[in-house]
DNA sequence: TCAGGGCTAACAGCAGAATG
DNA sequence: CATTCTGCTGTTAGCCCTGA
């Protein structure tokens, strides 16, 4: 890594969608791979058997701890970074106030200079949706940026340490916050809900304020969520700036990625409890729909004439279809012919049932 | 069927009402 | 009058369920 670049970067001397790429191409790639190092990792593993919550009620706030662990995780990374490449003169400091955003490159002076706000998401949570609610008069185009984080226990990794699983970083998402919060507002104020009433959808001083029958709110804490902030060929669209248009390309990246990454965790570790050998894709019309394993197979977003096709082209006995939700549909062979034998299930309910319908 | 509106837990805490 | 209880604040990430 090149300091200069480095210092001119950490300053927000470049144009945002330079300091966009960098953050997303160099920076971020480097902090990444220190965190999911087994030094790092070893620190937040779970071991001998440790279990953390399985219900939906308290998985939550594992989750959301996590968040809180990752987040200071970087920063404490960065900080490590900087004296190594002998800039010293500059440091990442915590918001420690709930207010946006949650690190700020600072000088000794107090001076603040590049900010980020960091989100993170597991996985396999069924609604990966944090919130980025930050109005546009509170964020500063020059300097602010959202980073989401991709994140997963992971048993694999570990040389030394005897964990049975540890969090790892899958991927780091950089989006020029000024311009994630105009698409989200451009989306939001274009698609008001259809019972509005004399009112208008919009903002107070402090936050988003919606309508229903005529009746005024305060939002309930769905404006701004990351999975629903901006839709690939909408209608309207925000003033196309070299950063929005940098941050609308890794939106819509985003959006497809990390359902896909939840998906495929799911999917191999259900093969690997359902069968032995290796996990191949599942091709099917020339198109990647899942994962094969022997005569299991897990696909996703597909309908049910097409997976009664794929189920018979291959020979499956199990066949599992998951939404973007990760809603299940499990199929099984019964006499040459197949059958529905579950429908929107969770997938921690799956493996028992289809080794149940054996029985 | 699925987008999206409604709502949740945990966190630390405050203000004001109810109780002994 | 002092203590305890009730209901609310706002932030985090995410599940539930309904209406179009």
């Amino acid at each position: 890594m090149d300091k200069e670049t480095f210092i001119k970067m950490l300053h927000a001397e470049e144009r945002p969608d330079v300091t966009s790429q960098w953050l997303r191409n160099e920076y971020f790639p480097v902090i990444m791979e220190r965190y999911n190092s087994e030094a790092s990792r070893k620190r937040f593993g779970l071991y001998q058997n440790e279990q953390i919550p399985a219900n939906e009620r308290n998985l939550t706030d594992v989750r959301t701890r996590m968040g809180v662990l990752i987040e200071f995780e970087l920063a404490r990374i960065s900080n490590e970074l900087l004296p190594e490449l002998g800039i010293t003169d500059i440091f990442w400091s915590y918001v420690v106030a709930n207010r946006f955003p949650d690190l700020e490159i600072r000088e000794n002076s107090g001076n603040r200079l590049l900010r980020l706000e960091i989100k993170s998401l597991q996985c396999i949570a069924e609604e990966k949706s944090a919130n980025f609610d930050t109005l546009i008069k509170d964020i500063n185009p020059n300097t602010d940026y959202v980073i989401v984080c991709l994140w997963d226990w992971d048993d694999a990794g570990k040389e030394e340490c005897e964990w049975d699983s540890a969090p790892r970083l899958y991927k780091i998402y950089v989006f020029h916050a000024y311009s994630l919060a105009m698409l989200r507002d451009t989306y939001w104020l274009n698609k008001p809900p259809t019972n509005l009433g004399n009112g208008y959808q919009g903002f107070d001083i402090r936050y988003a304020v919606t309508v229903s029958g005529g009746t005024y709110s305060k939002e309930q804490g769905n404006y701004g969520k990351l999975t629903r902030i901006w839709k690939e060929g909408f209608d309207y669209r925000p003033v196309e700036t070299p950063e929005l248009l940098d941050t609308e390309r890794e939106y819509l990246l985003f959006q497809k990625e990390i359902v896909l990454k939840g998906f495929e965790i799911l999917a191999k570790r259900q093969l690997r409890q359902l069968g032995t050998g290796t996990i191949d894709p599942l091709m099917y019309d020339d198109q990647d729909l899942g994962y094969l394993l022997d005569r299991s197979a897990y696909a996703m977003n597909v309908r049910k004439n097409q997976a009664l096709r794929i189920a018979a082209y291959y020979r499956l006995s199990n066949l599992v279809v998951m939404t973007e939700k990760y809603k299940c549909t499990v199929y099984k062979e019964q006499d040459g012919d197949f059958e529905e034998i579950a429908k929107n299930e969770k997938p921690k309910n799956v493996v028992d049932i289809i080794n149940q319908y054996e029985n």
